[in-house]
This record gives structure tokens, C-alpha cells and sequence, in this order.
RNA sequence: GGCGGC
DNA sequence: GCCGCCAACATA
């Protein structure tokens, strides 16, 4: 599919109408309910969204590393972090209050919508990915929602339409009775200071179900202190929602080459981007876990698992994992350190030592004949025989296609790519799934066809030491594609003049213009079918 | 896992 | 039951 022959207009003049309203970035948190409209440069695209990467990634390390369940300690950590890492932008965004004070710049909450729409993007394709953005995104906007004071909460509420404010007193006392029956832990004290917020119950039905909350005439009263739950509740099922749709909408956009950068901005979770500070081409066992879901072809990837999961290793799987780590670098010492370590778990250090221990030597050219013996080709591997209760093999050929898929799934592909790789194994060619699920997890590479895991291991680590993955390279590349394959359409020449094409940068008319279209038009058909 | 030795 | 010995092979 072509993102250019689709129609860019409305959103043209969206942009415009928008501009003039400005009813966008009037509050320093937002619910991201609208897509940005701004225009930016695919590089600049690039930097924020790997800002907020970080932050997202700061998120899910830092909060539960925090052993306090006090909010105040959990967000004090994290701006830490975020200071840290010099993430100005969101430290601040993070503690603001909502009001004027906050030194919060209209360009700020700017790069706080398009960062979020960026990784959004990144993030539809596969459940996990879903998953993973929406709790971190919830993470974060929790903890500043949080921060907001009472002046800023209220003018939320207003900015987002949701018209939810405090009951008056009169209000409060003609249903007294019903506060405290119907509230959780209401006392008449507790609900004679504290403010009650009505709300309409279908907002809130969750909350319903889970707490007692007074209902009334379609409404429910909620104590402040659940207001959190409510507004995040909202969030939550927004962001979900949008999630689901851009991800059935944005299909076309996948084979589309010059957003592949984009979409695979996701692979900065990945990033682990392990680049491991010894000497070149040498591991030790504590690289292996993070090595095996960065660099590891399946293959490994699944032997080094199970390894780790049952602390034992039948003979095929020893041979083909033993040679292939001796062959990433992971030396004899080293070698015999892992296994043991592992092995010893479910046996004693005797029968390690009388069972196994010579093998792995052999295998490092240390008995016997002394062969320096090199790892198992795709070939060996592809041709082996596997039986039931073995895992070694090549799971493109070996495991079962709903397990493979599920594999994959929980490997993180999207799942556009699992059936492009699913479709090379209904043809036999394994090693091309091999080589397709390579492009996939290293989006930014030009690739060969896949031969030898270790070849695999060896193109993986080239890409990962050195640069931030994905390069940012890719980007300005693919800026350049996009301005020489766009087509202009008529439209947008009739229109108006600031717009001209050719000599624009902006990527938005490409990007942000095509998917909130697609966004839109999904939610008719979607409307339309319910 | 195979082969071999006791 | 104890033990030794073997297999592999891409490659810029
Ligand atoms: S194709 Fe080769 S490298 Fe890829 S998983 Fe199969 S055996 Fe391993």
C-alpha cells in the first residue's frame, strides 16, 4: 500500500483550523484523545521518541526497584532517573501542579503529544507491545496526575470535558444517607470533609463493580480520593481502544518501506541494546540472558531458555549449544561455569563433574583427538532429527506452527511480521523466516540470508555495538525517500501555498495526516458495526 | 546421543 | 555400574 495515494486534505485543513482553536495543549497533562497535528521533521521525530522511550523505560525499571508503596517515594525516584539521564522535559512535566507556575511551555506539552503518538505507533502491533505501552504510559500519567494541586485537577477536568466537580454542601447533604451506606469505609466525619465528585456512572463502571460507590439517578458519587481511579480508569480504556484500532487501521502502512523505520521504533525496548564493554568477540555467562533475547537467533534463543527454565540440557541440545557459545566467544572456564552452575541445580556436583564435564572439554578440543570442532551450520541444525521432549533443532522447521507463533508472539514480533515469517515456513524456506525474523528484530540493517546462527549472532552484534538501534540514520534516509516518492496530489496544490510538498520536511502530512485518518475512519466503521 | 572398553 | 572418545565445517 501507498501511503501517498491516499487522501491528505481534510487533515490539511485540519491542521489549519486547529492551529487558529488552539483548544490542544491547554493543560500540561493530557489524555492524548486527539492525534497531533503539528508539523516535524523525521529526525526531530526521531529524538523525541526516543526521549520517551527512556522515560518509559525508566518507568518500568525504576518503579518496582521502589520498595516504598508511597507514591511520593515512587515518583521521587523516578525523577531522579529522569534527571539523570538529563530528561528535562519530563522532570518537569512529571512534578507539575497543572497551574501557571509549573514553567510548563506550550512546546513542552507539544513534545509530550507527539512523543506519545510516535511510540503509540510503534507500540499497536502485537498484544505485548500494546500491553507494555499502555502500562507504562499509565504509570507515568498516574504520577502526574498525582502531582497536579486542586486548582490543577479542576481545570483537567474542564480542559478534558469532563464535568466533574465537587458537590456543594446542599448537594451533599441531601444524599447523605446515601454517602454513607453506599461508600466505601464512610464515616460522618470523613464525609463531611471530604469532597464528593458526581459523575456520570457509565464512566465509571469498573469502579462500580470493585467498590462500593453511591449511585444515583445515573450518577455516582466518588470520594476524591478515587478520582485517580476513575480518571485513569478513562485513560486506560481510551488508550486501549485507540490501540486497537490504529493497529487494525495501520496494516497498510507496514509494507510501506519508508515507515519501516518507524513502526519499528519498538525495538528500543529491545534495547537492552547490550553492548557489552569487553574485549571484541568475548561473552561470559552473565551476558548469555540478555545476549540470547538480543542477538540469539531462535534457535538459541530457545535452547539458552529452556536451559534456564528446567536446568537441563539433553545431549542434541548440549552439542548444538555448546559449540555455538564456544563460538560467540564464551570461553572454557566460562563454559564449564554455566553448565554447572545450571546442571548442579537439579544434580550433585559429582555427577556434574563425572557426566558432563569431560564432554564440554571435548567440545572446547581439550580430550582426545584435540579438534578445534566449529558450531552447527543451518544446514546440520535444519537436518537433524528432533524428537518429542528434545528442543534443539530449528523451531522455524522443528516446532509446531501455533507453537512457533506463540514463540514469536512472546519474542515480541508484531504480528504482521510473524505472518510474513509464517509464510516462508508454509514454504519450507526456513532459513528466509530465519533471515525475515532477523530484519524484523533489527529493523534497521541490511541483511543477508541467514546460513550459520552464528553468522546471525555475529550480523546482530555488529548492529547493536556502536549505534543506538535503530540508527538514526534510517530516518534521515527515509526522510529522503519520502520527499522524492511523494506524490502531490491535486488537492493539496489547489490548497494552499505553506503546504507546498516538494520543499516541505514535515513528515506529519505523511504520517501523523494518513493514520489519523485511518484512526478516523476506523472509529465510523467501528460505530457503524456496533 | 552414538561407539567402544571393563 | 564405572569409564574414554566422537561429532563440525559458514566466513570476508
Ligand atoms: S535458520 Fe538457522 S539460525 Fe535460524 S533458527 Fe534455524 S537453525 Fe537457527
Amino acid at each position: 500500500m501507498d501511503i501517498s495515494r491516499k487522501k491528505r486534505v481534510p487533515a490539511m485543513d485540519g491542521l489549519a483550523e486547529k492551529s487558529i482553536g488552539l483548544g490542544e495543549h491547554n493543560h500540561d497533562l493530557q489524555l492524548y484523545v486527539l492525534p497531533p497535528t503539528s508539523t516535524i521533521q523525521l529526525a526531530e521525530m526521531y529524538d523525541l521518541a526516543v526521549e520517551r522511550m527512556k522515560v518509559l523505560r525508566i518507568l518500568e525499571q525504576t518503579l518496582p526497584r521502589v520498595p516504598s508503596r508511597n507514591v511520593d517515594d515512587k515518583k521521587s525516584a523516578v525523577l531522579h532517573e529522569l534527571k539523570k539521564q538529563n530528561l528535562k522535559t519530563f522532570a518537569k512535566l512529571l512534578i507539575s501542579m497543572g497551574n501557571e507556575q509549573s514553567g510548563i511551555q506550550t512546546n513542552d506539552r507539544v513534545k509530550d503529544h507527539l512523543s506519545h503518538f510516535i511510540v503509540r505507533l510503534a507500540h499497536c502491533q502485537s498484544e505485548n507491545l500494546r500491553n507494555w505501552f499502555l502500562n507504562r504510559e499509565l504509570e507515568l500519567f498516574r504520577l502526574r496526575f498525582l502531582s497536579l494541586n486542586a486548582q490543577g485537577v479542576r481545570s483537567f477536568l474542564e480542559a478534558n470535558q469532563l464535568h466533574y466537580s465537587p458537590i456543594t454542601d446542599e448537594e451533599k447533604s441531601s444524599v447523605l444517607k446515601g454517602l454513607l451506606s453506599s461508600t466505601a469505609g464512610a464515616t460522618h466525619a470523613g464525609v463531611e470533609t471530604i469532597d464528593f465528585y458526581k459523575v456520570p456512572f457509565t464512566d465509571v463502571l469498573d469502579l462500580i463493580t470493585t467498590r462500593k460507590v453511591y449511585l444515583s439517578r445515573g450518577y455516582a458519587y466518588i470520594p476524591s480520593r478515587d478520582l485517580l481511579s476513575v480518571i485513569s480508569s478513562i485513560f486506560r480504556s481510551n488508550l486501549l481502544r485507540n490501540l486497537q484500532i490504529t493497529a487494525s487501521s495501520i496494516v497498510d502502512l507496514e509494507e510501506d518501506e519508508r515507515l519501516k523505520p518507524l513502526l519499528n521504533l519498538h525495538q528500543l525496548d529491545f534495547a537492552e541494546t547490550y553492548d557489552y564493554k569487553k574485549a571484541e568477540g568475548v561473552v561470559s555467562p552473565e551476558d548469555l540472558d540478555p545476549l540470547s533475547r538480543v542477538s540469539f537467533p531462535p534457535c538459541m534463543r530457545q535452547l539458552h531458555e529452556s536451559i534456564r527454565k528446567t536446568h537441563h540440557a539433553k545431549h542434541g541440545t548440549r552439542m548444538q549449544y555448546g559449540l555455538f557459545l564456544k563460538s560467540i566467544g564464551l570461553g572454557l572456564d566460562d563454559a564449564v561455569r554455566f553448565w554447572r552452575d545450571e546442571f548442579t541445580k537439579t544434580m550433585t556436583p559429582e555427577k556434574f563433574q563425572s557426566h558432563y564435564l569431560y564432554n564440554i572439554r571435548h567440545n572446547y578440543g581439550q580430550e582426545g583427538k584435540r579438534t578445534a570442532y566449529s558450531a552447527f551450520s543451518c544446514m546440520k541444525i535444519l537436518s537433524g532429527s528432533v524428537g518429542a521432549g528434545d528442543c534443539h533443532g530449528c523451531p522455524f522447521k522443528h516446532n509446531s506452527q501455533p507453537l512457533l507463533k506463540q514463540q514469536l508472539e512472546n519474542y515480541g514480533i508484531p504480528l504482521l511480521g510473524i505472518q510474513s515469517i509464517m509464510d516462508f515456513v508454509s514454504q519450507q524456506q526456513y532459513q528466509l523466516a530465519c533471515t525475515k525474523y532477523f530484519e524484523i528484530t533489527h529493523p534497521s540493517a541490511t541483511v543477508e540470508v541467514i546460513y550459520h546462527p552464528n553468522q546471525f549472532f555475529e550480523m546482530s552484534r555488529k548492529i547493536h555495538t556502536g549505534v543506538d538501534v535503530p540508527s538514526r540514520k534510517d530516518f534521515e534516509s527515509s526522510r529522503r525517500r519520502i520527499k522524492t516518492e511523494k506524490v502531490v496530489s491535486d488537492e493539496s496544490s489547489v490548497n494552499n501555498g505553506s503546504h507546498n510538498v516538494e520543499e516541505n520536511d514535515s513528515v506529519w502530512d505523511a504520517m501523523d495526516v494518513d493514520v489519523s485518518l485511518l484512526i478516523e475512519e476506523a472509529e465510523k466503521n467501528n460505530k457503524g458495526a456496533a
